[in-house]
DNA sequence: TACAGCCTGTATAAGCTCGAGCAATTCAGC
DNA sequence: GCTGAATTGCTCGAGCTTATACAGGCTGTA
């Protein structure tokens, strides 16, 4: 299990600083594709869901683009027969639902409202022609397809550790590039997120998540208020993610 | 934790059938890509590697599509300090490599060749050179990021459950599925896995999965002869999967 | 204001993994 | 066929997570 090899640990910091950068391109290349699409005259539907509404569940056939243009939207997929997971977490520009152009495709999670919130549908055959009339469509889709790809890399990185500790120094970071807003310095995830809501971020129990955050918040590495948390002491957290 | 609505269990196996029809599907838009892009005069560098040999690191700047067209390869990358995971583990036709359109890319995981292995490289800007000219390429290539997609979150299906027997109750399937080999309606792993490869997948330790697999062995479930594993009992896997 | 529901904080026993160590076996190269 | 390396099989404590249970605090509503 030990590796043969060097693995250049500065490296890893650089890969993740880049991700306030990713955040910035995905924003763009989204706005634009859907202003792109405008201009196409190609139309899109957009819808209004409230707190705990479906978007699409699981197993439904998916045959759109979704794209999120205001609220925080939830993908979860149960897992172990009664636990739920939270696979994605979506602010604004985000794009989600699978439309595979080929082959049948169904949702592989499901899609909820968390705060009230904005998507914009644009069934397949629309973006089919997007694509085929207008190759800048294409790239903006493409580069949105891999960032979404990043964001399931990165919830990987934060599942191979067991110790819900370690998961939980993974993850923070990620909500903070994500939802985090600076003040004075220090990162607050601008969310109001409970222990239960972490616990199936990282795949553990609401205990365990108490427990942990709790441990951080006596070493001063994390502060918690009203349900927001405050990142502190990044290198100590950068430094157990690693362990 | 408990789930608030219907899951409708039934579904994940319709789902997961799916996935064979994907394999092909994979194969087919792979490689008419490919020739569509011969037929473009688009130069293709074709490499082969053998046995550990690295096609690329993490860390190094990315700007192609690789695509491999024989042999088995893998990516993986370290976590938890000394630990290696293997996020993927490729056959022909499958697509690796980071090829953000915009921004910078960093390969985010290493890749390495398991046995020789053909691997074609084809440099960013004639991937946008296709995207613009031939829609088509554009179609295709969209497919195959959809797929890898998929793979991923085949890969976090894995990890979300603790307990190494479930990992493993869901992994054996997927590499059943995508190096199976049917023989008298049971299916076999065409790859010499050692504990230690499986234990990498799911980022488990090799003792406990010598340990889960003799009892999988013991119950019937599996049969294992020279390295290559025999699923006996799918509809037990699939049990465990969802325990 | 009273109430119900959710969230937080603790505590316990039980289960599993992890890491170390050490044989036996198998495999691969010579 | 032989030898060295890798793989497999097994054991054992330590540590962490899980499941369960319960008490107190907060919040939104009736």
């Amino acid at each position: 299990m030990v590796l043969g090899r060097d693995f250049r640990e500065g490296m890893n910091v650089a890969v993740d600083t880049s991700l306030t950068e990713y955040t910035k391109l995905q924003e763009q290349e989204c706005q634009s594709l859907l202003q792109l699409l405008g201009e196409m005259g190609i139309a899109t539907a957009e819808r209004v869901y409230g707190p705990g509404d479906a978007i699409y569940n699981q197993g439904e056939y998916g045959d759109a683009l979704y794209v999120l243009t205001s609220g925080v939207l939830k993908l979860f997929r149960p897992y172990s027969g009664s636990k739920e997971a939270t696979l994605r977490l979506l602010k604004p520009w985000d794009i989600f639902g699978h439309l595979a152009f080929a082959g049948e495709t169904r949702q592989r999670a499901y899609a909820e409202a968390v705060t009230e919130c904005r998507v914009t549908k644009v069934p397949k055959i629309f973006v089919e022609r997007a694509v085929r009339q207008e190759p800048r469509a294409a790239f903006k889709l493409m580069t949105l397809l891999e960032l979404r790809l990043v964001q399931y890399e990165e919830l990987v990185k934060c599942l191979l550790p067991r110790e819900t500790e370690v998961r939980l120094a993974n993850l923070l970071p990620l909500l903070a590039q994500k939802f985090g807003q600076s003040t004075d310095g220090l990162v607050t995830i601008d969310l109001r997120l409970t222990h239960q809501d972490l616990a199936a971020m990282v795949a553990s129990t609401r205990e365990s998540v108490t427990k942990v955050l709790n441990e951080m918040r006596n070493r001063d590495v994390i502060d918690v208020d009203a349900g927001r948390i405050t990142l502190k002491d990044t290198r100590t957290l950068a430094r157990l993610s690693l362990e």
